[in-house]
DNA sequence: CGCGGGGTTGAGAACCGTCAAAAGTAGTGG
DNA sequence: CCACTACTTTTGACGGTTCTCAACCCCGCG
């Protein structure tokens, strides 16, 4: 769901750095208010419309995104144009992964979006300086992290409708983290998204939709609105790998 | 390559934070010796034969793990019994990824390896104090987000022998960072172990790599020897999604 | 109301997965 | 040092699922 990236280059890298702390229920880290001021203090509120393009993959990279409201998508062109979609932002998510002081994918608006810009001029030197600050952005890469493992498993599987299956799960966590915990998942993007993300065709998912619709696991009630009708069922064809 | 965790559930995430500074060559951002003994004052030394099972998904996720020496392989138990693999660990790698307490993946040796472990009862508090230590992390973390993503890029292919043409490449490019830049590029791993890396059959590895030969791309000198013949008809060949 | 992009549906072909068997390899012990 | 055994890898034939190509449909927008 997320993907962090730094300009920097460090040699080969880290597998899984587990860090201890949180207890049993393992509380969201969110931001302490005198974090949150430090960060606002440097940074720039801004809008964009659906469709805008926050940047290119290639563009010089200065700047860290927080996504405040809105979803967004995060893609690569391929040699051959193909565009493979990396992940979907959602709130909370911070984006603008570099390398070489380049973004490597391309962002842009899926719905309306407020965003938090932070130069990284002035992010750098604030999170060397509080270093309690800057381990929430290790938490945040760390779950971009997890996150970019799960979808490379999700990939993995060679069934469309165990695919869609599993990206409507994580949806509805999505969602569920959050709104509420209704059955009714939005879904913003377009199905071209979707297969983008899912490394499949257009039509692979129109027919895995159909599929869905047909077993009674989901009701598409407009394109852009799924609502889950047997969760454990559509459970179960998502963890059967 | 790499996959880092923390045990830390922050909420959704960060999609890619460009971290500026380096200059334009990007020179790999090595610890200094100062941060070098901090991490050898609370660290241990250990040694593990090949196949040596270095932790298992689900265990109480207490260390993190550097790789001083040999080559180390990341993977997931599917529902199914499936084992599929996250990532190859090398020199300076660093892993250990975890969530809610608990390990995400099982890691088991390739080669005879020497590791150095960081409990993390010591570790967090020791990034907690040094900042710039913290730092290093971060840029590791941000690495392996990257390698992840590229994995998935791979994995959204879908001819088997362009799957295994940029796993050489990736192979062929670790191997240039760690030695020297020969066109020999050891495959210590199994093919199975290929064949989950590449969410593929091993029958399919076996087929993509006597393809390749056939081309006269690649030269298994033996099964752990690849002699790359033809790298920028290969590169093409990895390329061409 | 007409246009255009996104989405759906259909038929055919290519590719990989599955199953089964043979060949090669490594590690063990005599 | 050699032989045995168990495992990994290779090879083959077959079936299934997705991709490709092409046409049609639907919805949103001007």
């Amino acid at each position: 769901m997320l993907s962090v990236s730094f300009m920097y280059d460090l040699t080969p890298g880290i597998d899984s750095v587990p860090f201890l702390h949180s207890g049993p229920a393992a509380e969201p880290t969110l931001l302490t208010d005198y974090q949150r001021k430090a960060l606002e203090h440097i940074g720039e509120r801004v809008h964009a419309r659906a469709h805008a393009v926050i940047y290119n993959a290639g563009d010089h990279a200065d700047t860290v995104f927080v996504v405040i409201e809105g979803v967004l998508k995060s893609y690569r062109k391929l040699p051959s144009g193909k565009r493979v979609l990396s992940t979907f932002l959602f709130r909370h998510d911070i984006f603008g992964l570099a390398e070489r002081g380049k973004y490597l994918n391309s962002v842009q608006a899926v719905t309306p979006v407020t965003l938090h810009e932070l130069p990284l001029a002035e992010l750098i030197p604030l999170i060397k300086r509080d270093p309690h600050l800057q381990f929430k952005f290790l938490m945040k890469v760390t779950q971009a992290l997890r996150d970019a493992q799960r979808r490379a498993i999700l990939i993995g599987r060679h069934d469309a409708i165990g695919r869609l299956a599993m990206f409507l799960m994580m949806m509805r966590r999505q969602h569920r983290l959050t709104v509420g915990h209704d059955y009714d998942v939005p879904l913003p993007m377009t199905r071209s998204d979707i297969a983008s993300f899912l490394s499949l065709t257009c039509e692979s998912v129109s027919r895995a939709t159909r599929g869905l619709q047909q077993r009674g696991l989901v009701a598409f009630d407009s394109r852009h609105l799924a609502r889950i009708l047997d969760p454990s069922s559509l459970e179960k064809l998502a963890a059967a790998i």
